[in-house]
DNA sequence: ATTGGCAGTCAGGCTAATCGAGTGCCAATT
DNA sequence: AATTGGCACTCGATTAGCCTGACTGCCAAT
């Protein structure tokens, strides 16, 4: 049985490593905490914790690391999820504040999340989900092109391009767009997909394929939620931590260069919407993240959009800190983006 | 004086170098090139170019490689600008040619050069400095807060929040939505820019200080060219290419997740806007890359945007190859974007 | 101008020796 | 049963010394 002081043994193995980067024994351990113990003690509890897989000696004879398992219980139940410091606090509302659109906040976040937490960071744009139509816009680009654009009461733009069989005059255009506004101005995304199906009828029949064409595209766009966007920023605290990576940070750096990857990642994320979420080291193994960890939390905005950001960097990272950072950030924007 | 031999000597000692990363030395020149002469007189041509400061020995007696000096007289005047296989035209085609709009253009590029190059690739985002506005857009998304969305004939869009003094409803918006498209549509930006100065008069004195607020910010965005938006991929393609960096990649990363930093980078470039333009080592000293070359070449789209796009990587890279896909790549982005 | 020969230099790689942090185990103690 | 001090042992890391091989620079001969 894995005893209070054998926890509390993993708790300050797991903190110094982190610190330190060395593998910590059983000397060290009594010499920078008060345990009121003997170092053979603290061996014993070092030997029960290495039975349960918690932490194992890199060699034969050396001090111990953390697990995977290991750092797992220190999240689960070891870390104090103490909060920020005031001039963090600080930071992240004269940072954030002074944003002047979602692109502009969204990029303030994930360079701020960066900073707080010497880690990646990424930040996922919002869901459109429950947005209404606001505006259309049809701007023709060449004799067979067009680009659509699509305004939600969110304040989200889509735009599209779109190639039609046929030739489009402006007077078309025109009936077009104000047909369009008209038909679908406040109609929530879904509703106003499934009108666009039918608004062919208004139009002259050698009109129909080309407004099929330019339906089917708006159709497109409010499927398209944007889920599959995220911004990322402080690759080069990779660098910085590239000894944690098992020699080389190259496989890390490829995968979350493809965005595919990390989307995936937060979207298999389970629980809690809020709170920080954590997986760690293998747990990851799929996205060929096998020796990082990432923290990851829900934020939410008005138009009812949801979404996820998070850190992510190696097994051995201070997860108190950046667990709290991931919370405070992800709650002051959604207190941010929730403001209308 | 330099020979023509000399010359040729520092072709193959930076085509050697690029390909093996060691110092060439004398013998393995005359071994894998037919120069007809023995490796004593290399030695000497050498010890010419040495003098001259285009090749320099790490250490005393080891071969030698370029210095930044010598990567410049050969991208002057040795690379042969060999234009790229049929494979790389057919992935350019095929790669750009699927995209739906802009912003999937742009990072459509940036993937691919990357991949040609093996390198981090930049591209720019283009003015919008000939563009007319097209739509104005004005969405409600709290009591006193707007989102302003501009819209070009470009197909390009702007969005902007906005923060009133004043209470705004519904009829008034709608009013001034259709007073600024009546007033603005068709116009040029600059024109557009004035225009708004004076949309104020048509307003009842209660409203001047909201409407100005929304006309400012309108400015902004017909001055706000997203001239300050860049893309980046192939970041893990300097990790690939860490030995290069004399120690650590990690002031580079820094530099280049900086987009300022960029942007000047590629504001300072001069020379023809076509083509392309290479600064190379410590010519990019005060950028903090002073390790790097930067090859980059101009590119326009059809509204009059004007934009660079290019790579960026060690000083030993292959500039040959390099430099006819950044042209390649430009060209086809610039026939892509200009169709209309 | 070119060449072959030769002495000199020095980085990198290899081996051996040493050091020391840390472990596991055991018998003694509380 | 838990804790402790002692001790032999292991093994990674560091250091020093040696050797090798790739080059160069120089010089005299062609």
């Amino acid at each position: 049985m894995v005893s209070d002081r054998s926890l509390e043994v993993l708790r300050v193995i797991v903190q110094d490593y982190v610190a330190s980067r060395e593998p910590v024994g059983s000397k060290s351990i009594v010499e920078r905490h008060s345990f009121g113990v003997s170092a053979a003690t603290i061996r014993n509890d070092m030997a029960l914790l290495e039975e349960e897989e918690l932490i194992v000696a890199p060699h034969t004879s050396s001090g111990r690391v953390p697990t995977d398992k290991g750092y797992r219980v220190f999240v689960d139940q070891l870390a104090d999820l103490r909060p920020l410091s005031g001039a963090q606090r600080q930071a992240i509302e004269t940072f954030l504040g002074q944003s002047v659109d979602l692109d502009d906040v969204l990029s303030r976040t994930v360079r701020l999340l960066s900073q707080l937490t010497h880690q990646v960071a990424l930040v996922q744009y919002p869901t459109l989900t429950r947005s209404r139509v606001r505006h259309i816009e049809i701007v023709p680009l060449g004799p067979r092109r067009l680009m659509t654009v699509f305004i939600t009461d969110g304040g989200r733009v889509e735009q599209r391009l779109v190639d039609v069989s046929g030739d489009v005059d402006e007077e078309f255009l025109g009936e077009l767009r104000t047909r369009l506004n008209a038909n679908l101005a406040g109609l929530a995304l879904l509703d106003a997909a499934e009108k666009l199906t039918t608004i062919g009828v208004h139009f002259a029949p050698e009109r129909q394929e080309v407004v099929a064409q330019i339906a089917a595209t708006l159709v497109e766009q409010t499927a398209e939620n944007r889920h599959d966007r995220l911004l990322m920023a402080g690759a080069a605290n990779l660098v910085r931590t590239e000894e944690d990576f098992n020699g080389s940070i190259f496989p890390v750096l490829e995968a979350i260069e493809e965005q595919v990857t990390l989307l995936k990642l937060f979207g298999e994320v389970e629980g809690d919407h809020h709170g920080v979420a954590v997986t760690i080291g293998r747990e990851n193994e799929v996205f060929g993240l096998g020796q990082t960890s990432v923290l990851s939390s829900g934020y939410t905005s008005s138009g009812g959009g949801i979404a996820r950001l998070g850190v992510l960097g190696p097994t051995r990272m201070d997860y108190s800190n950046n667990m709290a950072a991931v919370r405070a950030v992800a709650r002051y924007l959604t207190r941010l983006l929730g403001e209308d």
